[in-house]
DNA sequence: AAAACCATCAGGAATTCCCCTAGTTAGTCG
DNA sequence: CGACTAACTAGGGGAATTCCTGATGGTTTT
């Protein structure tokens, strides 16, 4: 096969709501020069699938369950995708956009911005530039909040997140394939290094910090 | 198939999130018979517009600033309107369901199902039936929604709290002079209760019920 | 009075928690 | 390069907690 002149742009599409991953599809579809090559329900299955295509550019939501869109992002970057990344936020998560930018986000658009902006903020992550909806960008210039997150390693972001969200160590150790006893150190650690001594407090300083869903 | 001389259904959305209007607008109006009237980003201007233009049938996000989408629904009733409401949701906002249907919601639709139950629902809306996306209807089937703090007798609040603020069993026990088999027991009605089976998943539920401080 | 609910507790099984130790790998630094 | 560190992995074993079942007395509802 001869590679086409003008070859499509390939996007991978990741949010937990598939009425998001529908419309953005029809959306994004209008453009012919734009391919949708796969969607994930979560930041988990989105990763595979994401390292398995390849794609140009993900679109993916920040708040999801299982892996969310930043812990993704960072683990992505680490796998070695070099593509564009452009995240999805509500208005209640704005203050994740440096966080964000670290973990190697592109483009971080505000879900209320028409979708003008999403389109402009992929062409930007395609090319790696980096982009923010209008208001975003002024967050960037007040401080940025005590992240305890930054202090945790990227499988304890992971295993906390998923302690928060209810799931058993012995549920945490199968999805990830690793011993029970692994998760059981990852949580001993967790509550040492966040200095709490119960899952209450940990599920609480999850949510507050943003490594965990409500 | 198709009645020769049908009118428009003319249709509102309201959602805070602009992409999701305009990825709902392109969905839907790939059904001629469909005519979005008009939009708003807030329950408020929501009900003004629907009051004003009436509508056959409102599409609403549950979570919106300033007026949310029961407390729209429920305004909209009392103000006469007679139109379908069909109610988009999260995830996390399942436990709504009831309240919603007593406000005179129609539709209640899980926003992680694909855009054919939008449409389904819609449907209904328009001819003021009710309809649950799948998974929420077996929840109220079995019974099993989340109560929310008026279903917890006096003690089980008091427990839950205390549960969700990090105490243990047996801190709880010793502050409140029982024994901590009685803890235990309460703490076990609780979850069935709440239909939660962990302890992070009873802390997250109680912060959002207003029972925890977060 | 029967039924339903609430609050209280116990025994035993199942599971988790906790502390300790330790191997492997990748990256860093003198 | 060799030593060092950080991250990830994981097992042993006893303490502690949670889960499940069942029971009792009091109060309110029907």
């Amino acid at each position: 096969m001869i590679p086409p002149q003008e070859p499509a742009m390939k996007i991978i599409i990741v949010d937990d709501h598939k009425i998001i991953r529908d419309g953005l599809r029809v959306l994004l579809e209008r453009d012919p020069s734009v391919r949708i090559v796969g969607e994930a329900a979560d930041g988990r299955a989105g990763m595979e699938l994401i390292l398995k295509l390849r794609p140009d550019v993900v679109v993916m939501d920040m708040a999801m369950p299982e892996l969310n869109g930043i812990e993704a992002t960072r683990q992505l970057r680490a796998a070695g995708f070099v593509g564009g990344i452009a995240m999805l936020s509500s208005h209640n998560e704005r203050r994740f956009v440096i966080q964000a930018r670290e973990a190697g986000v592109d483009a971080y658009i505000a879900k209320e911005f028409a979708f003008e902006e999403v389109r402009i903020g992929i062409a930007a992550a395609a090319r790696r530039d980096s982009y923010l909806s209008p208001d975003l960008a002024a967050q960037i210039d007040h401080g940025r909040m005590p992240a305890v997150a930054e202090a945790l390693t990227p499988r304890e972001r992971e295993v906390v997140q998923m302690l928060a969200e209810g799931q058993s160590v012995k549920e945490i150790a199968f999805s990830l394939g690793l011993s029970p006893k692994t998760i059981e150190t990852h949580r001993m650690n967790l509550m040492v290094k966040l200095n709490v001594n119960n899952l209450a407090d940990l599920t609480r300083l999850a949510v507050r910090e943003g490594l965990a869903q409500m």
